[in-house]
DNA sequence: CAGTGTGAAGCGCTTCACAGCT
DNA sequence: AGCTGTGAAGCGCTTCACACTG
């Protein structure tokens, strides 16, 4: 029900990829992993594994394994998304399109409950079947739906004052994919998945490999 | 020309990050900062950025701080982004649409010589102003144009194979939007941008606020 | 035995604090 | 005086190794 509050983000982030790998094996009918199993889909340590798991409880059978369903249960609760997760998308971009099109959200428990944008030539059309609503609406939406988190897909300039509005409207959290840092009060959580710097980190890499070759490019 | 080879992932993902402060201070005029004033920027500590740049050399001047236009463009060349670097989109649904009508990739000098897809309905029609092309022929395209990235935009189940064709094509770093592990043999560099991990994570943090409270839930 | 749970060691990133330039 | 560059300390995550259990 509670655990140590100092739980590395690593290893929430590795529950999740504990949890998807269970999810599949389920769907195989495999009823029993070990950490060794749980490990290798997500390529990293069997012991990590049992680290990651041990500081929420001993959900594991001694000389066993794990039972698949108990244990992805289990991560669904401690991830939070045994319950379902109401969700907004602010800007009817493209990639906004993209996120409403996209159906592994409402499959793990997120469902989204509106599209904003606040060019009017948008508004009041669907984009991927959903209708798009002004930013004046956004306050009256959180409210009643009981919005918890927003998905910010607007360009960078207009991302900050996107996230101000956000917190004022109540959203207790925010993924923020806009190419910014942006930020909020607590207890307000902001993430931000940046594709561009992820470019520029495989960038570098190759550039890491070229530079020893120096010398040619035609 | 060559720095040590264990820079950490974190420091190349903050150069980045710095690399974008220093092209909007410069947008402003701004000729000269401190690493204090980059730190700001990106939420960072001054300490930690001058320990990045100093993986690389020495560029800064003592009791005045970096000149920006000669830091910018000493960033681009760690990162590589100081030559134009050719990349493919894999998957022409909602997502690969929508990074091709992305401004930002070419602006930063990651320039998109090709969409491609398996589904013969979309084979040969323009997605985002770009023609699809079909699988086949993305080992000549690769070729051809000295494409070196990838962007891998397919459901889950297609990732890893879509992964291997890129392999065989002779591509050289991946960026993978499934939201599923996938691998690659060595030199061949994969990396994994997962917005339903993102998600969970922001859930975590939800449910780590929610279940001291426990007891209610309409 | 096979496989979990975990204290302790190992390791790498971050932060500090100050010497060294300009 | 101001700010960079950097060894050294601090700290937290990862990995190891083994006691423990069914």
């Amino acid at each position: 029900m509670s655990w140590p509050s100092n739980i590395p983000e690593a290893t929430v982030r590795r529950l999740s990829k504990y949890l998807a790998a269970l999810r599949r094996v389920e769907r195989d009918g495999v009823e029993t992993v070990s950490s060794v199993e749980i490990a290798k889909q997500g390529n990293a340590n069997a012991a990590q594994v049992r680290k990651d798991l041990s500081y929420f409880g001993d959900f594991g059978y001694r000389g066993v394994g794990y039972k698949v369903g108990e244990l992805r249960a289990e991560l669904m609760r401690i991830l939070g998304v045994d319950v379902e997760r109401r969700a907004v998308v602010i800007g009817a971009g493209n990639l906004g399109a993209a996120l409403i099109g996209y159906p592994g959200f409402e499959r793990r428990g997120f469902r989204i409950v509106g599209l904003f944008d606040n060019n009017q030539s948008k508004i009041g059309h669907r984009v991927s079947g959903e209708r798009v609503l002004g930013m004046a609406q956004l306050g009256a939406v959180v409210a009643k739906q009981d919005v918890e988190i927003a998905v910010v897909a607007v360009p960078a300039v207009a991302a900050q004052q996107v996230v101000d509005a956000l917190v004022a409207a109540g959203v207790r959290s925010i993924l923020n994919l806009a190419p910014i840092e942006t930020t909020a009060p607590p207890p307000v959580i902001v993430r931000s998945v940046d594709m561009t710097a992820e470019l520029e980190v495989l960038a570098f890499c190759l550039a890491d490999a070229d530079k020893p070759l120096e010398g040619e490019r035609s």
